[in-house]
RNA sequence: GCCGCGUCCGCAACGAGGU
């Protein structure tokens, strides 16, 4: 049991789906029935994955030999992959609403950037932590009530690293760089989190001086240091420099990849651009994404038109990335086209045409689409 | 029936689209 369990938890750390029904199959195929303890590990690796489906199906399985930690898992399994819904209806469903189901659907609906629901459950918590409280510093800052985050931290009496770094990313976002340093200085422990965060902040402002005496002197780094690093050269134009950084880093990831693609697209070295796209060995939809965002920044609308037929991914955002460049070179006809062709139309295709054609003084048009659009913001 | 043990159970930093 204890064998399986670690590997079991080793396929939700990867989020290797495939591996985890390996060993979920290896299980069952040993004949003896699934303890409580090891269906709850298998629903949380399903949960990690991405696969609520499966976590329900193992839960269902346990048929009443059920546990708490059985329904945080199954909870957490659909509220961390955007059914919240779903996850509000097994939270109503739980024997027992512990802290732990509480803080995984705040986290949930924080995430979801309901705000009014995040203070509403956040209200009506039997007691909450400082982790529940944390949750609920990043969402006031998040709908940019800095001064109720601020408040709420104040109140807090026992504010760990979590509850500093969240405040000092709250006012980082909200433009304040001043505050930012302040609270950074004032902090009585830090993670490599909330020294990254730091560095974030001075990235975001563009001090990159700052940035790079920050990130000589701190006291430990990860990939996601080494990314804001090279994110914030790529973005200034400094790309030999960003470049270095990127070889220099002891692992790359696709965001220590994207970063540096994003600098080379928007400076508009494309070709560059095109050979790193060429070298990344997993290309997942947000990489095509920004190959096919590449193109259209650089006017290459042929290049955007192959790489759209051929690409293995779409999701809303590539969708729109492909009207965008139609719309940008005035491609109306082939535009209107993609745009009924779009599979799930979102907000953010239908206003690009409503804006096409307004831009060019097809009122009438626009009106037309402006009224018949499903929602508006 | 009681007690104990057992699961990183939940919180912070980085990548693509419109106004």
């Amino acid at each position: 049991t204890g064998y399986y369990a670690e590997l079991i938890k080793s396929c939700g750390a990867a989020r290797d789906l495939a591996e985890g029904r390996k060993i979920h199959r290896l299980i069952q195929s040993s004949g003896q029935s699934c303890s409580t303890f090891l269906a709850n590990r298998l629903v949380e690796m399903y949960g990690r994955c991405g696969a609520p489906g499966d976590a329900l199906a193992v839960f269902n399985a346990l048929r009443g030999s059920t546990s708490q930690f059985s329904w945080n898992f199954l909870l957490a399994a659909f509220a961390r992959n955007g059914h919240l819904l779903q996850a509000k209806q097994i939270f109503d469903k739980m024997p027992e609403q512990n802290l732990v189901a509480y803080t995984t659907l705040l986290s949930a609906c924080s995430q979801s950037g309901h705000s009014h629901d995040v203070k509403s459950l956040f209200d009506s918590m039997p007691y909450a932590d400082a982790i529940a409280q944390n949750i609920m510093i990043h969402a006031f800052a998040a709908s940019r009530d800095l001064i109720k985050a601020l408040a709420l931290f104040q109140s807090m009496d026992q504010r760990n690293v979590y509850s500093w770094t969240s405040i000092l990313v709250g006012f980082s976002k909200n433009g304040k760089l001043d505050d930012t340093s302040k609270i950074f200085s004032k902090m009585p422990q830090r993670s490599v989190v909330s020294w990254t965060a730091m560095l974030t902040a001075y990235a975001r402002f563009g001090h990159l001086v700052q940035a790079r005496r920050l990130f000589d002197s701190m006291p430990a780094r990860n990939e996601v240091t080494w990314n804001v690093l090279i994110g914030a050269f790529a973005s200034s134009g400094d790309l030999d420099f960003s470049h270095q950084c990127f070889d220099a880093m002891p692992e790359r990831n696709v965001f220590s990849w994207g970063a540096l693609f994003d600098g080379y697209s928007r400076s508009g070295q494309f070709g560059r651009a095109r050979e790193l796209f060429d070298l990344l060995p997993f290309k997942d939809v947000i990489a095509w994404g920004m190959m096919l965002s590449a193109c259209v920044q650089n006017s290459r609308i042929e290049d955007a038109r192959s790489l759209f037929q051929l690409m293995p991914h779409s999701n809303s955002v590539t969708w729109s990335t492909m009207l965008s460049g139609l719309l940008k070179l005035s491609e109306m006809g082939d535009a209107v086209r993609l745009f009924w062709a779009v599979p799930d139309r979102d907000i953010v295709v239908w206003t690009m045409l409503v804006s096409g054609f307004s831009a060019r003084r097809d009122l009438e048009a626009g009106r037309k689409l402006f009224e018949v659009m499903p929602q508006q913001d």
